[in-house]
DNA sequence: GTAACTGTTTATGAAG
DNA sequence: CTTCATAAACAGTTAC
């Protein structure tokens, strides 16, 4: 059984003798050679404090800080600062700090790993996932020592790093050749990364292509040719996916809306083990907002086996981008003042007044595939389809419904992914009647709406009457434009039934006013779009926190917004991060408090990181 | 004119 | 039911 994408890559366990390497045997001559041979609780170094250290069974550099409860854990701190100092950097100067435990968690913690022989132990810790109560209990302390940490030493001088005591993957790695090998991303994500890949993000159809082959051999050696088919279906079927014409109008690019563009780039979700072609594509660095992305260690990423990347981390849901929100209906509140009688402009009348690159792109001319018979036929059957006529511009109405098709293909126009054009909702031409000067969304700043409003631009009637102003208008009927036209160059029996919006919108003028698409800079139309974007991807919880004026509200707020990291951002981060068991101070760095902690947990559900049974007021007692 | 390429759309089935 | 892959029909464009 394949493992569920979600589950975080597994990587190798560090086997690391259980003797004490010789730099550390001069570390702390206190511990005396007593421990080393077995780091037994009642060996375990006690501090002041009592503090009870013990090496880490897998890490030659960390020892295990049990902290108590009431312990002053500023002057603990501080005191592992000397410690780890006194070490040099050969010693033991990392800690993993247990704070807060009950007796029992100590004991099991502290048992678990001093009490059983070594090989056991091993076993124990190479097993996946966690079976040992230390472990569990380590993750889940750690997650309250990473917090508190930064809460409290956020000038310390420490370096809080995240090492991986016990990673291992235990699963039988099949020899495969990566080669031959189904990468598993949709078509859509890889189209994504080919077109994010490039600095200009848009391609060529060929140079699609030839993306997809150079990173994904299969597609070159083994796929049959339709895959090619598939790569221009799905550029057509997605709306995020734009063509773009050339000043010439001789060259077709692809790209992807702003908007709808999470920037995904191959190497954010995985490093090929081999690739031959291309090496690791260097493109996240240049993505602007991108940038503070890190990514993960590149063993980390080539530690992933093929099999284990069989996980659709990447694929948007349709609807995150496609779909216009709709919002109440006091949202048009934002709107400018506007009168039902631009309403019942022709959609085409202004659809030559919207300057985007996008839209220009589209006043190609459509093929007048559709004759003036067709539109007799098409204009007789609208005029007579009542289900049309009378149906209110927001409800989704069947397309063909009146041409009486087949009973499946009906069921399949009912699927919103279908069809860019299905995804439209009926209003949203309206932006165009609203900001007949459209550079606001040349800004930058792109609702979905004004995308909608370039992608969609509505040229209906531009197929019987060109638009002389159409600075394009030389490119006269190319192959019709997604969305722009009701007909396609498929004969359709009812084309306008398709788009009954098209139709309605003079009937309509005042429920038009529910569209909520109106805003001219609508961050609010696209609200989950920040949240998607990659700059959320390898954000550690801390850089999302503001400052807090006590560990409760830090706590609070940290736990309030654990649950904001998506699946599907895990999913990523499990690619990407690393998966962190312990929170390690690093002793010899104490130039800056960087951290470097991202904080993920293998194993454990998305809503459940074991916090459930934790008290926080057992770590803290400052919240007490 | 024809072939190849490109783009759009429909249909169908698998998988979850 | 949704998502995705795949196949195919069809049309426009371009190169030969």
């Amino acid at each position: 059984m394949r493992e569920s994408p979600r589950r975080p890559i597994i990587l190798k366990r560090r086997k690391l003798p259980f003797q004490k390497s010789e730099s550390d045997a001069g570390c702390d001559e206190a511990d005396g050679p007593l421990r080393k041979t077995s780091p037994t609780p009642s060996t375990a170094r006690c501090f002041p404090d009592g503090i009870r250290m013990m090496d880490h069974p897998t890490m030659p550099d960390t020892q295990v800080v049990v902290i108590p409860k009431a312990a002053d854990l500023q002057s603990v701190i501080s005191a592992l600062t000397a410690k780890g100092k006194e070490c040099g950097p050969q010693g033991r100067n990392k800690f993993i700090l247990l704070s807060g435990s009950t007796s029992l968690e100590e004991e099991k913690a502290l048992g678990c790993l001093s009490t059983k022989p070594r090989d056991e132990l091993e076993k124990d810790l190479s097993l996946f996932p966690f079976n040992c109560s230390f472990t569990n209990w380590l993750i889940k302390t750690s997650f309250f020592v990473c917090f508190f940490c930064v809460l409290l030493f956020e000038i310390s001088f420490f370096k809080i790093v995240c090492l991986l005591p016990f990673k291992q993957s235990k699963a039988p790695e099949k020899e495969k050749d990566p080669l031959s090998e189904r990468p598993p991303y949709s078509y859509m994500a890889m189209i994504q990364f080919a077109i994010n890949g490039k600095k200009n993000r848009h391609m060529t159809l060929k140079e699609i292509y030839n993306w997809i082959e150079d990173h994904f051999p299969y597609f070159r050696n083994v796929a049959k040719p339709g895959w090619k088919n598939s790569i221009r279906h799905n550029l057509s079927l997605h709306d995020m996916f734009v063509r773009e014409t050339s000043p010439d109008g001789k060259i077709s690019y692809w790209t992807i809306r702003p908007e709808a563009n999470r920037c995904l780039t191959l190497d954010q979700v995985y490093k090929p083990l081999v690739d031959p072609v291309t090496p690791t594509c260097p493109q996240i660095t240049q993505i602007g907002f991108n940038q503070q992305q890190k990514r993960g260690p590149p063993e980390l990423k080539k530690a992933i086996p093929a099999t284990e990347r069989k996980m659709k981390p990447l694929l948007p849901r349709t609807d995150s981008y496609l779909v216009p929100i709709q919002l109440p209906l006091g949202q048009s509140l934002f709107l400018p003042s506007s009168s039902p009688a631009t309403l019942a402009t022709p959609p085409h009348a202004q659809s030559s007044s919207t300057p985007s690159s996008s839209s220009a792109s589209k006043r190609v001319r459509i093929a007048p595939k559709v004759s003036q018979s067709d539109v007799s036929s098409v204009m007789l059957c609208a005029s007579t389809s009542q289900d049309i006529k009378e149906e209110p511009v927001s409800v989704s109405v069947t397309p063909k419904a009146s041409a009486a098709p087949p009973p499946k293909t009906r069921h399949r126009e009912n699927s919103s992914y279908r069809r860019k054009q299905r995804l439209v909702l009926p209003a949203t031409e309206e932006p165009v009647l609203r900001y007949p000067d459209s550079t606001l969304f040349d800004s930058g700043v792109v609702s979905d709406v004004s995308t909608f409003q370039d992608t969609h631009d509505p040229e209906p009637q531009s197929t019987c009457k060109p638009d002389s102003k159409s600075p394009n208008r030389e490119y006269a009927f190319k192959t019709p434009i997604k969305s722009s036209h009701p007909s396609s160059s498929t004969p359709s029996k009812l084309p306008i039934v398709l788009e009954p919006w098209r139709i309605t919108p003079v009937r309509k003028g005042g429920v038009l006013d529910f569209s909520p698409i109106r805003t001219p800079s609508g961050p609010q139309l696209t609200p989950q779009r920040h949240e998607h974007t990659p700059l959320s991807f390898n954000s550690t919880p801390f850089k999302e926190l503001p400052l807090f004026s006590s560990p409760r509200e830090l706590l609070t707020c940290s736990r309030r917004s654990t649950p904001t990291c998506s699946r599907e951002l895990l999913q990523v981060g499990a690619t990407d991060h690393s998966l962190t068991e312990g929170l390690v101070l690093d002793t010899m760095n104490d130039s800056l408090s960087k951290i470097l902690v991202d904080i993920s947990f293998p194993n454990l559900e998305d809503d459940d990181l074991g916090m459930a049974n934790i008290s926080w007021s057992q770590f803290i007692p400052e919240l007490k």
